[in-house]
RNA sequence: GCCGAAGUGGCGGAAUGGCAGACGCGACGGACUCAAAAUCCGUUGGUGGCAACAUCGUGUGGGUUCAAGUCCCACUUUCGGCACCA
């Protein structure tokens, strides 16, 4: 008898073996086939690791180990995203230095992590937070500042009056800040932004040649938001002077319907026409009242339109040379477009609903809708009526044909728009990588000399950031005060640092040669593992942090630093783990899981076996502390298979099928059926009463990758050696089909019984078993056979 | 509002158009035990039947097909994303 299963000591034995041994550090090695899979990298903080951070881990833990055992060398790994705001307010509160508390948390995750059994490469651990890291986030911050790609500019921004922080478009989403939940408030500030804007089609472009799931492309289109319109140029006028007004539409078809202009609130229009418009008061008014908006209310004042007319200007529509009045009206945003558009009531819902509540005409200038009930916003479809020159043409040729002609006439031209802004690469918060920009008076913006690199944030004692919002960097005068790198004169530093995004961007990178200080990444090492081949992460990163890194890895690649434009080969996103009561997990729910505790109970194998198991791997599963017991017990049975050894001929079980559905699956992301799959085979060799030795082996192999201690230690037990040593097993093609199946016997489409015959059987042969097999068959009229080799034999009778 | 994904036992979930419910949990019955836990064995979609078996069954309604959870149309519910983007 063997003794019993201990996950405890044989899990604490293994995990001393691979780590002290590095069996899984590797070098560039020409001989072998590389493979690089990539986990998001976690975020340090205080809380520990969180099951979903071990679903999401496990899935490329499982492709590295199953690639490592087929044979190629694996990059596998792990770092951590440590800037960041939540470290810097616990370093607040506690009164450390984000450093120690950062240092102690990247402790606490690895100590995690190793008990855990992850196959990383330890040696190649990065942090973003380190200086010899960062040097290299603030060279490419250089680089795209040298070549007019960060650019500083005033702007409203979202700003968090509880954290200080001027928040970028994505951290403050229905108006609250994404990380204490205050409401976000508008503030105009100059702050960093790169031109991410630049690059908006060659990311669109780039989807094409990538392996990312629909879902995960669908949202970068939209996050992008391309747009194909026309500027188009309108005047406007008072009594002593015209003002050329462009409007930004993606339906110059509609002008002849263009009864009214409207321009955002902060529009310059108002500005320059501010003495010849006779309701300013009622304007600035108006103006005071948007501001204060915040983004929360406009965006879900969708009920009531708002807007106050214009008195004292008008302007002309280019086409129809009929005057029309000009509206402001916070629905029009200024950041897109042009900050005006031409109002086409019959054909735009929100246009619609204003003129309806002013009083304005709507002009029907396409045919196929009930301009009295509501808009009609087809773009495919209808005949232009009321439109002089369009008249009669089907809507896709009236907009062809009106661009052609504005292109003439020089009224408008054609323009392609994108939802997407400029990246704001700014915080005002001390834990980051300081921008390595000094500000002279003389020369205007100086970068740091790159000699100079890393910048590093100075040492200090108050993190606390000023009430105005400025950094705590602006604190600490003799590190701000600087000399001009040009031309030598008193200059100031940027007191601004990276958003946490920066670091992100390029990290997959830095593994291919961490220790590397003259690289950013050594162009050797670089040329061997290339691009990502598998990257896995959460759907929450899907538009921010993926774009954003797709667009740094751009641009490296066009100053050369890198030889793939496209920096994930493969994406896969995993679902949420949930409480389990079903709902997100949170320390307010109370329906946290921690992991130590199921290591603790049953073992590191199991957890590792059953956040796979738990359900299809993209969709969200609740936490089943029942269910674990089920991977606890294959884990006892898959032990004592080591006591049913024998030396028999292997019949009954197919284990060619196994390896294979096995294999197909992990690489499908299904580890959930992969593992139902090996739980079958032993299921199947328990009821036959005895295993082979090369059975178990290939067994051990193929559920290696997920439950690998107890392999490792079974595997050494029966073949005194080690796993790592051998082989993924091959399956034999010819095995995968069973000469004799089961088939069932349907008459008219019912199930009226079975037979057993070769997949090879003629139809013939299948029906005479069928009749035999099957009662009252032989007394019917058989019209017609449908037979399905090895599936199905469906007989249609009367 | 727009885009996307999904509705299958008591539960998590399986099913290249071809035996719906693999695998696991739970439940029930049994073995072991003084007893319990653990472990092992068996049963387990509903209804009817002692049984062989019959019959119904994948959100709702229709359709295509010899055959539909799977394909098509309409509806509905849930989840995720975007959202006054001109």
């Amino acid at each position: 008898m063997i003794k019993e299963y201990n996950p405890r000591e044989i899990e604490k034995k293994w995990q001393k073996y691979w780590y002290e041994n590095k069996i899984f550090e590797v070098k560039e090695d020409p001989s072998k086939e590389k493979f690089y899979a990539l986990i998001e990298f976690p975020y340090p903080s205080g809380n520990g690791l969180h099951v979903g951070h071990i679903r999401a881990f496990s899935s490329m833990e499982v492709v590295a180990r199953m690639k490592r055992l087929q044979g190629y060398n694996v990059l596998f790994p792990i770092g951590y995203d440590a800037f960041g705001l939540p470290t810097e307010n616990y370093a607040l509160k506690t009164g450390q230095h984000p450093r120690i508390v950062t240092d102690n948390n990247i402790e606490k995750f690895e100590q995690q992590m190793k008990a855990i059994g992850y196959s990383f490469n330890w040696d190649r651990t990065v942090d973003t937070t380190d200086e010899k890291y960062y040097k290299w986030t603030q060279w490419i911050f250089l680089q795209m500042f040298k070549r007019g790609l960060a650019y500083k500019s005033k702007t409203l921004v979202n700003f968090c009056p509880d954290c200080k922080v001027v928040l970028a478009n994505e951290e403050s989403q229905n108006g609250v800040c994404d990380r204490c939940g205050s409401e976000v408030v508008q503030k105009e500030k100059d702050v960093w932004f790169l031109r991410i804007r630049k690059y908006a089609d060659r990311l669109l472009k780039g989807l094409e040649k990538v392996d990312y799931p629909e879902k995960i492309k669908v949202e970068q289109k939209n996050w992008i938001g391309k747009s194909h319109g026309a500027d188009i140029k309108f005047i406007v006028k008072d009594q002593n002077q015209e003002y050329e007004l462009v409007v930004y539409t993606t339906r110059p078809d509609t002008i002849y319907g263009a009864t009214f202009l409207v321009v955002a609130p902060e529009h310059p229009l108002i500005e320059k026409f501010s003495k010849s418009i006779k309701n300013i008061e009622e304007i600035k008014d108006y103006q005071a009242k948007a501001k204060l908006k915040k983004e929360f209310e406009r965006v879900h004042m969708t009920k009531e339109k708002s807007g106050v007319k214009i008195e004292g200007i008008s302007a002309i529509n280019p086409l129809t040379q009929k005057e029309i009045p000009v509206f402001t009206a916070d629905y029009v945003m200024m950041d897109y477009g042009t900050g005006a558009i031409m109002a086409v009531p019959a054909h735009d819902t929100r246009d619609y609903e204003f003129a309806k509540k002013y009083g304005l005409p709507i002009i029907e200038v396409i045919k196929g809708g009930d301009i009295e009930k509501e808009a009609y916003v087809s773009k495919e479809e209808g005949e232009m009526v009321n439109s002089g020159i369009l008249n009669g043409l089907q809507v896709p040729e009236a907009i062809k044909k009106i661009i052609e002609y504005m292109k003439e006439k020089g009224i408008g031209t054609p323009k392609t728009d994108y939802k997407m802004k400029d990246w704001a690469f700014n915080r005002q918060r001390y834990w980051g990588e300081p921008i390595p920009i000094i500000n002279c008076q003389k020369c205007g913006q100086v970068p740091v000399d790159e000699k100079e690199l890393p910048l590093v944030l100075p040492p200090i004692d108050d993190f606390s950031p000023s009430e105005d919002g400025s950094s705590p960097l602006a604190k600490v005068k003799d590190w701000v005060n600087t000399v001009c790198p040009k031309c030598g004169g008193k200059a100031t530093r940027e007191t601004d640092t990276m958003p946490q995004w920066a670091g992100s961007s390029w990290y997959f990178l830095r593994y291919m040669s961490p220790h590397d200080d003259n690289y950013l990444v050594n162009p050797e090492a670089y040329k061997y593992w290339g691009q990502v081949d598998w990257y896995n992460g959460g759907m929450e990163h899907v538009t921010r942090h993926l774009i954003y890194s797709r667009f740094w890895n751009m641009f490296l690649y066009d100053i050369g630093i890198v030889g793939h434009e496209e920096p994930y080969a493969r994406r896969s996103a995993q679902g949420l783990i949930l409480g389990a009561d079903g709902e997100k997990m949170s320390k307010s729910r109370n329906n946290v899981v921690n992991p130590d505790d199921v290591i603790n109970e049953y073992g590191a194998d199991v957890l590792r076996l059953f956040i796979l198991f738990i359900g299809d791997y993209e969709k969200s599963a609740p936490w089943n502390p029942d269910a674990i017991k089920g991977c606890s017990r294959f884990l006892n049975k898959l032990w004592n298979l080591m006591n049913m050894i024998e030396d028999k001929k292997a019949q009954g079980v197919n284990i060619d099928l196994c390896i294979k559905r096995v294999q197909d699956d992990y690489m499908a992301l299904k580890f959930n059926t992969a593992i139902a799959h090996v739980m079958t085979i032993v299921n199947e060799i328990y009821q036959r009463g005895y295993v082979t030795k090369d059975e178990l082996n290939k067994i051990l192999l193929i559920i290696n990758p997920v439950a690998s201690h107890i392999t490792s230690e079974m595997y050494e037990m029966i073949n005194n050696q080690k796993i790592e040593k051998a082989s993924w097993p091959k399956y034999d093609e010819r095995n995968l089909v069973q000469d004799q199946v089961e088939i069932p016997v349907q008459i008219n489409g019912k199930l009226r019984s079975r037979i057993t015959v070769s997949t090879k059987a003629s139809e013939e042969e299948a029906l005479d078993a069928a009749k035999q097999n099957t009662k009252g068959l032989g007394d019917l009229t058989i019209r017609k056979v449908i037979y399905v080799p090895g599936r199905i034999i469906n007989i249609i009778a009367k």
